[in-house]
DNA sequence: ACATTTATATGACAAATATCATTTTTTTAA
DNA sequence: TTAAAAAAATGATATTTGTCATATAAATGT
């Protein structure tokens, strides 16, 4: 079993504030996983009794709507923790949380973390400000699906993904979603995520082969956003 | 000054942890304020160094949206806090606040609240509890924006408004919108909301006079929002 | 009490988006 | 490697929603 002392990703998160021997206590209780893409890690009302700290790879968080789709609220990388909302409030999980691709995560249990909040202020004050920061986050998700055209929200969720992850060497963005996963990101038909994609690709604003995505004229895709 | 110690409405909130001694400190360096119906609490951006506590009323918390509209985020009542998130993340405040009635609020600074953070473990758990429970309430606020249709929306606020806030001797809504406030809750033009009022009247689910609103047909509603 | 402003309501139409059907392409697995 | 399945793409069309114009009702200030 690897040490916790010695992960890197663990700089990234709210775990950052941990001492060497609360760090080592962790790498006692916990376990690792390899989950393959695809995989699930937790499905929505399930209780998780513990959080899961992302050492490689990429999952979307979905919650199931009223009409059976699925809804993809965020995307969660490496560094990042799984399952503190839930952990907190002491209710089940109300996101499921699917790898996009091969993933390594650690499970804490509950009671470990919880050890931390009492002794650890500047540990619980940082998962409180990374909790604080998804609201700020929803909040602003929240009013672009509630004011923004599809085709906005398109340009604004390509943008995203190609400032948060990044891209390959071809240029391609890294995080590499189906339609249906993009559609359910923006929050409209896949059809309708298709057809724009085509109309973005004839204006030249992106290039399409297969699944990857190139974003050519990123000012435009911004004006486009209304991101700016 | 009023004493916090003898404040009913602490007990509903985060507050209710703190000892006789933290009130008895919050009694002396907090503010009182009057806030007349349509008057700003605080605005999106500003720099508010502490809490509000909600003694009476009820607010709206807005988001201005790229085309220039205000996004109804989330309404806010007795009892309740304002300000917490933007003070954890030492940001500036991402909502504005704006009184729906006549106010009564109590402004707590920020040095004072974030002492009790450290001390008393009890009060830190019960605000992150309560942002947790804001992050829950956006994710499905969102799928909602996402995945229903306005209709879907209109009904479901309708009950919303209903079940929070109740009614009063007339059977109306205690809280009382306009079409406009309606409109940029649910997320649609103030004509769109306006016209599926009138059809909501027309299958008789509700009864409209001037601004006034009753839910006639409850389970209908609750068919047509599928919050079931 | 009346004029003025503001909010609500409705019609006509345009634009955006969803749905269903079908074809093409890509992926998967035997 | 090829057949079957899944994903992507596109057309045709229906539905939803937004916009603009205008009318009516309600609220406000003088």
């Amino acid at each position: 079993m690897s040490k916790c002392e010695q992960c890197i990703v663990r700089e990234f998160s709210s775990l950052k504030a941990l001492t060497k021997d609360e760090l080592l206590k962790i790498s006692d209780c916990k376990t690792s996983h390899i989950i393959k893409k695809g995989e699930v890690i937790f499905e929505e009302g399930e209780n998780v009794n513990g959080i899961y700290c992302i050492k490689d790879g990429i999952c979307k968080l979905t919650k199931l709507s009223a009409n059976g789709k699925d809804h993809i609220v965020k995307l969660v990388t490496k560094g990042e923790l799984l399952g503190q909302r839930s952990m907190i409030s002491e209710e089940p999980v109300n996101l499921s949380a699917v790898a996009l691709e091969d993933m390594q995560v650690c499970f804490i249990p509950k009671t470990e973390v919880m050890g931390f909040f009492d002794k650890n202020n500047q540990f619980s004050m940082n998962v409180m400000k990374s909790i604080c920061g998804d609201l700020r986050d929803a909040d602003d998700h929240m009013v672009n699906l509630a004011q923004k055209t599809v085709k906005e929200r398109l340009a604004e969720v390509l943008l995203y993904l190609h400032d948060t992850f990044g891209k390959n060497e071809d240029n391609s963005l890294k995080v590499q979603l189906s339609r249906d996963e993009l559609a359910s990101m923006i929050g409209t038909a896949t059809e309708s995520c298709i057809r724009l994609l085509s109309d973005f690709k004839k204006l030249e604003l992106i290039e399409l082969s297969g699944k990857k995505i190139v974003l050519k004229d990123i000012s435009k895709l911004k004006k486009i956003s209304r991101t700016v």
